[in-house]
DNA sequence: GATGAATGAGCGTTCATTCAT
DNA sequence: AATGAATGAACGCTCATTCAT
């Protein structure tokens, strides 16, 4: 039968999209599960229907994600390209997100990766899972000899994450001028000063 | 030489240090006002007698706190000094802000610096004054013709305080090593990798 | 007759009954909701599903009843009656007010029409649309050249509802003997001596 | 030295004299000890050297100032004059004693004899004596033939005070224009219609 | 007498979660 | 699947009263 309107019959997924919203307009403590019921379109009880909990529904929002960081990471990891390219790539690939759905990476960052004391806690395995990629890249670009031997590859992975997050935190706040341009130059920004930062110098 | 503490006869002062403690210790929304005066050791009522909120004793921990780094960023700044070492001076007061009052710091990374949907949002102005002398020094590093010029002075100062501050977290959840001598060298890594990566290079 | 009474099935007119027997038994103040929800037979919460305050509550009660005599007030004021009888049929409207549920018309001017510090300040405009009606009949009544000329309407419809509203308190409070005859002696007292004393002498 | 300035020098006095002000401006149960403190210039805890707590400074207000009603209620009705003087008598002093000091007047009547769940309560007796005297008054003028013998006495005694306190409230929160010539306007009205109501009529 | 710090019981409200239908 | 009524623990805040000085 026709009824072909409306494509997201899929409750359990408006719930998920109205979450992001919700999530993204007041933050997560903010946010009643009431108010993603509402924002959905559904009753109340519904969202208890298919998920166990508020933070369940927090929690499949950002492991959805995540896990497309991971794969992409590891993607550009195996790849047999310049190190620099790889950081590009992984740069790259959250500024995209970003660009392609700014309340979900709002949510995720704000509420997950830069929520220490709260979802960060629960989730930090895959976190750190991203934080060693980078890592990893950095240690084989020393190894190549591309890289200064004296830092630390775990520390350049948590400078690389903080300061992309903290530039994701400047955009959504309005700290910062947020148009696409803006995020391009961005990308290039990080990914030059920092492997500029890296690189060993002259011949010497 | 001694620094004569104030035997906590202050019981104003002993509810701020023991809101350290507990804010450090859960986080600010899962203390409860009477964590923090059995942690001080006081009366439930004697936190309202000193403070109109549990928040107002969290904005005190932070301006306190704050203000310094604000006042030891602007005598930076005026001091005639290069570039590299104003950065150089403003990070290792941060990190030694750690190394001095860790709790405190991670309360206030964590809860207010971080935390852009709660404190974050209510202290933003003075969070912004201190990005603002990052890029201030830059821009200068810039116009003496010491940094590359394509570089956005405001973008840097966001990746200054996000990478240390993410640092910070590290070292907070143990996701680095956490010793004096760690702290020494990231400042000396964030600072030289930094500085390196803005630099212009030489015509050679 | 049977007069269906509701199997309290609905428990919003539970809780609302409720209310009225505790307010009527210990004050507003002096309730807390868990009273309510208590006596009620309901959990504590439930109260709050369906009235947004404990104040709602008894405005609620308040603005329900006191509709209804407004509405009596009004249709009693359009007959074509003589004034007397006007006034009579809201002084009995409101007795009988009281005969039906002494409990209800307890918290009503206990609680709102005489506490002018608390609820009377929030519904005073419905209270005096009750005031102004019977300041309208005696207007009417010196129109007519019935009444005195020289007593103020204003001023007689607050006597009016002072004196019965005090009698109200009196039965409530065991002041006054609280029986069904009584209750029409004082209606038919009120009526009576206020009308004789508004009323113009003959020229004998 | 002299200091002759401040008379009342007597922090008792000037406690009781803050608290009429505050209770008047706030009522009694909004203003909290530190307000009392607070408009009469001492310090919170000697509102507690001088009385027990809150309500014994309210019940001293009310006793001080009834006890005269009490007294004059007396002695007016010891006087050999007619029962409409009496009553003219008490009418006068209760509004003599608004004209005098409004703001006592509106923390008695609004706080205690109109808030029968609270003060009116605990003050009960000394309330009603004011209310015997007028009943006295009334089976008096009954007894000599003057006023109908049909109505209870202690109905109009209730009646004369609800009238008389509901003026006042009239007054005291604006719904009714308050100038001394309103209040001996007033004064005139209510006896004047009460008597006439009470009056016997006809030939005989 | 005078001060104001210290105490702690009390209460309204919120909201995640459960459950009956 | 879908609904929304029902539950009750939890917590921030107020403020009368006490007490040490």
């Amino acid at each position: 039968m026709t009824e072909a309107r409306v494509p997201a019959v899929d409750k359990r997924r408006a719930i998920l999209e109205a979450a992001i919203r919700v999530f993204a307009r007041q933050g997560y403590h903010a946010t009643r599960v009431s108010d993603i019921a509402d924002e959905a379109g559904v009753a109340y009880g519904l969202v208890y229907h298919y998920f166990r909990s508020k933070e369940a529904v927090m929690t499949e929002l950002f492991t959805e994600r995540w896990s497309l960081l991971l794969a992409a990471s590891d993607a550009l990891y195996e790849r047999d390209i310049p190190a620099r390219e790889k950081l590009d790539g992984i740069a790259g690939f959250i500024i995209d997100s970003y660009k392609h759905d700014p309340e979900l990476m709002k949510v995720i960052i704000i509420e997950v990766t830069r929520a220490a004391n709260s979802f960060g806690a629960t989730h930090l395995p895959e976190i750190r899972r991203a934080y060693d990629v980078v890592a990893k890249i950095v240690a084989d670009g020393q190894r190549e000899g591309l890289y200064r031997a004296e830092v630390d590859p775990d520390f350049v992975a948590m400078w690389f994450y903080g300061a992309i997050e903290q530039l994701l935190s400047g955009w959504v706040f309005g700290l910062m001028p947020a148009t696409d341009e803006e995020f391009d130059r961005a990308r290039v920004m990080v990914v030059e000063t920092l492997c500029l930062g890296l690189e060993r110098r002259g011949p010497g």
